[in-house]
DNA sequence: ATTTCTTTGAGACTCATTCTCAATAAGGGC
DNA sequence: GCCCTTATTGAGAATGAGTCTCAAAGAAAT
């Protein structure tokens, strides 16, 4: 059995939860690309690979996912968030193109750490963040 | 003519807008308070104020403030998007408690030079960011 | 095999936000 | 002040991403 699957399995036992076969397909087809995609365009490349999943069941495996840190919610400031899977992907921030969308992946390790900063100065035990910079990219000033 | 009264002027001028008392009610209720409000919740604080606006009006004003810099739009990542103006006020970011809904602020000099290199880097002219810590604030833990 | 509990799919629903369009109001020129 | 042009407004319809419902199907337990 794949890494990946073990990956699966692991995450929904201890969510109590079972696995199934759509719930596969959902986490098959997100690690299958590096791409930033909606909720919407990871149920149609289902279909489109012949598998019949609900866009209920393809939300709801996603909220499972993104809470078990296997895939990042990105809210891109318009339209519908998007998500990209975090296997064998190190931690990165997004960057913005707001006229073309673009999408750049940045990291900064003194900016993670000044983060936990923050946290621990105003007593958060940190969960997630946000961190997104908008801006216009060099093809489209 | 108050200097807030000006500033409001100045930008639908600079948008080829006119200066409307809808506008300027929307303005000043945003400004008279330093609360993370919803724009149900200015919407509706005009009205106990007597004066009628519609909730489409209030949308289309903070928009064009939004868009000037002087209101920021905080995705608090669940429920409708806050507004807080930016008149006097410091730039900062915020900290979430993700249990309760607290929200602290907070602005650390140093994380925002390392944004502006990141902006740099990528060849990106930075328009706005987003930096939000979620987490479990010390009341919740 | 029977019971129990979870999951699924289809579509209804929610709710923040945006759009439509006829009526109203600004702003500039006279 | 009065016209004229053009922008703005309000009420409610429309949108759309995401969530919920609930009956049917499937897995696990007994």
């Amino acid at each position: 059995m794949s890494k990946n699957k073990e990956k699966l399995k692991k995450v929904l036992h201890k969510e109590g939860l079972r696995f199934t076969s759509q719930r596969e397909a959902v986490w098959n087809e997100i690690i299958s690309s590096d791409e930033h995609r909606n909720a919407d365009e990871i149920y149609m490349a289902i279909r489109l690979n012949g598998v019949l999943v609900s866009r209920a069941t393809v939300y709801r495996t996603i909220d499972v996912l993104v809470k078990n840190n296997m895939v990042r919610k990105l809210d891109v400031g318009v339209g519908p968030s998007k998500f990209e899977h975090k296997m064998n992907a190190p931690h990165h921030d997004h960057i913005i193109c707001i006229q073309c969308g673009r999408i750049e992946e940045f990291m900064v390790n003194q900016i993670e750490d000044l983060q936990d900063s923050v946290a621990k100065e105003y007593g958060f035990k940190l969960v997630r963040h946000i961190h997104q910079l908008f801006g216009i990219c060099k093809d489209c000033q």
